[in-house]
RNA sequence: CGGGGUGUAGCUCAGCUUGGUAGAGCGCUUCGUUCGGGACGAAGAGGCCGCAGGUUCAAAUCCUGUCACCCCGACCA
């Protein structure tokens, strides 16, 4: 049956409302998809629920061809397991938590690596039991800090999770490792995003707080997203926080630029205070490169770690634990403070007499020229630091080494193309992990060898960000394909919520009939999902129905009139202009051919 | 959590500075004229001015508190 306007839920919004600001927010409320509930919470109305089982859909037939068995797990879990594995720490607030009447606290998942780990670890005991990959596709909870850009990030949202065991890591086809599911999942979202047609780049990621240590993101290119990318033309992309560099050049012994003089700045504990005091108070300019960024860890062995870079980049912890070689955290402020570091206030120069201080610092920090860096004393900062004079001089020992997130213009890796990398932003809609023994060894989960030994059992997981795919696809703008222009959604057919939307411009006498026929040959037939337009003219005259159209981005939209009905014609148009601005005119007899010629078509 | 901002009709917003019975456009209802790209005219309906206190003869407007929402920031010291 097609679907009559009039009987479904479409309500369309003139003017979004004003705390919509991207433009898949505005177009998801406007074209009725969905309306909020409150801060990060959405509802699903008809369409945009349409579009998101079209996308569901897709995701099981991928996951069925890689493989993998639905299954569904509560969103109520035990707090227990969340510190069995240290993550209640390590999600910290963006853990919703809540109590029961008994006084049990439960944690409202953000997603379910304990929980299938339990459940899984339960139903196996062989290693003959093994591979085996299971996902779900349910709604996950996350208290975000700030939820923003409607549906993009939501502290309520539609996640499918899925999850793998084995007891090897590498081997080909057939061998059941982790490596060879990874790489099943990593071609089954290539998939599913190229049937959802949202355009997308594959980038090398940082595992976050998930754990494990090989990570993919898949990214829809998009001025609006959250992710920095960093590509260079010879095919490498990574994550900001991920991305290596190629070799850059320092000099720990350039001149000093003059004598180390302290200059009192009351209260500028940042960079960026440090920079309006100089300009306004001291009427010297002041660029946050030529500062120096100082932050202290704690490092092994009661060891502090001090990592200096310069004031506009940013220190990347993954990269300074991989330097320093043993685990590290920002340090708390007060147990620093008592240990001598003037937080907010410290220079590199700390380290002078200390034993137990190590010193990195990132290549264009480790230069000769001018430097304004902290004075290791509140309320005071440094002008003409210099690396020789100031500290190697002091005897303190100074490690130079790659420690900060890549930014745009930096060399990249040789052994990856080299050239120079590019930042673009993007939407992260998937992500595939290999997690390794993290939640088996937390959680105890092991299985039996061929020699009948427990052996751990290794996981991978991979995870798409349901609703995401909805806001990315209609954000989307590459050369290829563009998911809106100013009058409204242009949605890929395969997730649009209907193929075809037919615009009746009077629905009734013969224009009524050859509708209906039209809507029941493509529905049966052609298996089209046929939205029509049965709006009484006084309800909504043919501009308005035009306009809606336009605006929930029905791929196709086909007009029916009795002026064109005289000559045995209607009027069929492409929603992406690919049949023209105007469309074709067509002999009704054709319609149903031409329709699906069309189809083919787009993306 | 810090900073900034906004809560007035279904939606977008004005009114607040300088207190004096609540406004516009769109949408909605009725009637008429229209009817192929958001029609026109006429007549209507619709608001506890987020909530709670306070000041005042009088509060959407001033004060205090509170809640909600939005933006910016962020273990970067």
């Amino acid at each position: 049956m097609p679907t009559y306007w009039t009987q479904t839920v479409i309500p369309t919004l003139r003017q979004a409302p004003g705390d919509a600001e991207v433009p898949s927010h505005q177009l998801m409320l406007r074209a009725g998809l969905v309306r909020k509930l409150g801060s990060g919470s959405y509802s699903y109305l008809p369409l945009g629920l349409r579009s998101l089982n079209k996308v569901i859909a897709i995701i099981r037939d991928e996951m069925a061809n890689a493989g993998a068995a639905e299954i569904f797990m509560p969103t109520l879990q035990p707090i227990d397991l969340w510190e069995q594995t240290k993550r209640r720490e390590a999600y910290g607030d963006n853990l919703f938590v809540v109590t029961d009447r008994h006084g049990r606290v439960q944690a409202l998942g953000p997603t379910h690596e304990e929980v299938v780990t339990d459940l899984i670890g339960a139903c196996i005991s062989s290693y003959k039991d093994l591979p085996k990959t299971v996902y779900q596709i349910q709604t996950k909870f996350r208290d975000e800090f700030r939820p923003r850009f409607g549906v993009l990030r939501s502290r309520e949202f539609l996640m499918k999770d899925a999850y793998s065991f084995h007891t090897s890591l590498e081997g080909g086809a057939g061998s059941g490792s982790l490596d060879e599911t990874y790489d099943k999942q990593y071609a089954a979202y290539q998939r599913i995003f190229e049937r959802c047609g949202v355009p997308f780049m594959i980038v090398e990621a940082e595992a976050g707080p998930i754990g494990g240590n090989a990570s993919h993101e898949f990214m829809v290119p998009s001025p609006t997203g959250e992710d920095t990318i960093l590509t260079n033309d010879a095919g490498y992309s990574a994550n900001v926080e991920k991305c290596e560099t190629g070799p850059r050049d320092s000099d720990l012994t350039g001149d000093a630029t003059g004598e180390l003089e302290a200059v009192n700045t009351p209260g500028c504990a940042g960079i960026e205070d440090v920079c309006v005091f100089f300009k306004k108070q001291l009427k010297t300019k002041l660029a946050t490169k030529n500062m120096l960024k100082t932050l202290v860890f704690s490092g092994a062995n009661q060891r502090r770690v001090v990592a200096v870079v310069r004031g506009d980049h940013e220190v990347n912890e993954a990269k300074l634990r991989a330097t320093v070689g043993c685990d590290i955290a920002m340090g708390d402020q007060d147990e620093m403070r008592n240990a001598g570091f003037a937080i907010g206030y410290v220079g590199p120069h700390v380290a002078i007499g200390k034993d137990d201080v190590d010193v990195y610092v990132d290549p264009d920090a480790a230069q000769g020229g001018f430097w304004v860096t902290g004075a290791n004393e509140t309320d005071h900062h440094h002008k003409h630091f210099n690396w020789q004079r100031d500290l190697i001089d002091q005897g303190v020992n100074v490690t130079v080494a790659d420690i900060r997130n890549a930014v745009e213009g930096d060399p990249a890796p040789a052994e990856r193309g080299g050239g120079t990398l590019q930042a673009t932003k993007g939407i992260e809609v998937g992500h595939v992990f290999k997690l390794g023994c993290k939640y088996t060894e937390a959680l105890g989960v092991t299985v039996s060898d061929e020699n009948n030994q427990r052996v751990p059992v290794i996981m991978g997981c991979y995870g798409i960000g349901v609703n995401r795919i909805l806001a990315a696809a209609i954000e989307a703008k590459t050369e290829t394909r563009t998911g809106h222009d100013d009058n409204g959604i242009i949605w890929p057919a395969a997730i649009a919520p209907f193929t075809v939307v037919i615009t009746p411009i009077a629905y009734e006498g013969q224009v009524k009939q050859v509708v209906d026929d039209l809507a029941s040959t493509l529905e049966t037939e052609h298996g089209m999902d046929v939205l029509v337009d049965d709006r009484s003219a006084e309800i909504a005259r043919p501009g308005v129905k035009f306009k809606d159209a336009d605006l929930i981005g029905i791929p196709i939209r086909i007009t029916v009139g009795e002026k064109g009905l005289a000559n045995g014609e209607v009027e069929i148009k492409a929603r992406d202009g690919s049949n023209g601005a105007k469309g074709e005119t067509i002999t009704v007899d054709q319609c149903v051919a031409h329709c699906v010629a069309l189809l083919q078509n787009i993306a």
